[in-house]
DNA sequence: GCATAATTATAGCTGTTGCTATACTCGATC
DNA sequence: GATCGAGTATAGCAACAGCTATAATTATGC
């Protein structure tokens, strides 16, 4: 049916090889987003209040209680962070340093989106989304990018 | 519990109503990123070869045969799609006109990754994420950006 | 100390996105 | 025109991420 490898690319399609490599990672990514999110809520919230409560994590995601809850359990079985009943929640040696390198990537990709001339509202919507899909190579393009035009 | 409502900011953590909007923004963008992988690779796939078969979908997706099948269910139930059993798919003109928009918005962004500097490879890659999460007026600074340097 | 409010836990549901295994249909070949 | 391979459909399963409702527990106020 399909044509035998032939180099020449029929069409503005590229090869299905390299095209599935692009959507593999993407869907790695998105599975990652919720942890990456939820680790550095906690972060946050430990840092700025002392404790993660569940409330306070669910007001802040938009979502309700029991699916931080359940969430919490997940990353628990992760060994990201460690829970003891009706208390709070804490981070572990890995979940803070998960923490910390997602924390100073969405900052980086903030800060970026900035520089560029996005106004800071939606630089903080968008970098929610875009941190999660920006590689290594990409992650210090932007920081050079940030560094270069920063007028600090 | 949490204080009354205070103007000073204790902490490196922003207004939880302010925050929640950009986790909401996120969610909402990755439902719909799935819809957007699909008819932009439908229309690529009819464009490229006449017609648009599951297999070949699954093989640039990289995901098994029966979740194409299903997804293609859902995108019809959507008006997205048009299906004959045992027969190609193709777009309707809602279709048509998201794959137009999603397919314009994703050269825009892998294009704006070169002209930052990023490896072509890494762009195609991190684009196939990131497009899904770019607002409007990020997307405008993008080209912007990509233009003004662009060596066209 | 006890009543009550706040918080957390749990049960049970839905919808989404993936999978494997298998049945069915279509078209090409002989 | 029967066969066989490619492609599609369907069934059934699992993980994940959300929800509501409610029970259990902790913390607070009197
Ligand atoms: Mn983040
Ligand atoms: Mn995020
Ligand atoms: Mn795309
Ligand atoms: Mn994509």
């Amino acid at each position: 049916m399909r044509e035998p490898p032939s180099s020449a690319p029929d069409g503005p399609l590229i090869d299905p090889e390299v095209h599935v490599e692009s959507f593999r990672q993407a869907r790695e990514a998105r599975r990652l987003e919720l942890v990456e999110d939820y680790v550095e809520l906690i972060a946050d919230l430990i840092g700025d209040g002392g404790e993660a409560r569940q409330v306070d994590i669910a007001a802040r995601l938009g979502v309700a209680q029991p699916t931080v809850a359940k969430m919490l359990k997940r990353l628990a079985e992760d060994g990201l962070v460690q829970q003891r009943p009706y208390r709070g929640v804490f981070l572990t040696a890995s979940g803070e340093a998960l923490a910390v390198q997602s924390r100073e990537r969405h900052r980086i990709v903030e800060r970026f989106l900035c520089a560029l001339g996005v106004s800071p509202e939606t630089a903080r919507r968008d970098a929610e989304g875009i941190e999660h899909h920006v590689s290594a190579e990409t992650l210090e393009a932007f920081r050079r990018f940030a560094d270069g035009r920063s007028d600090a």
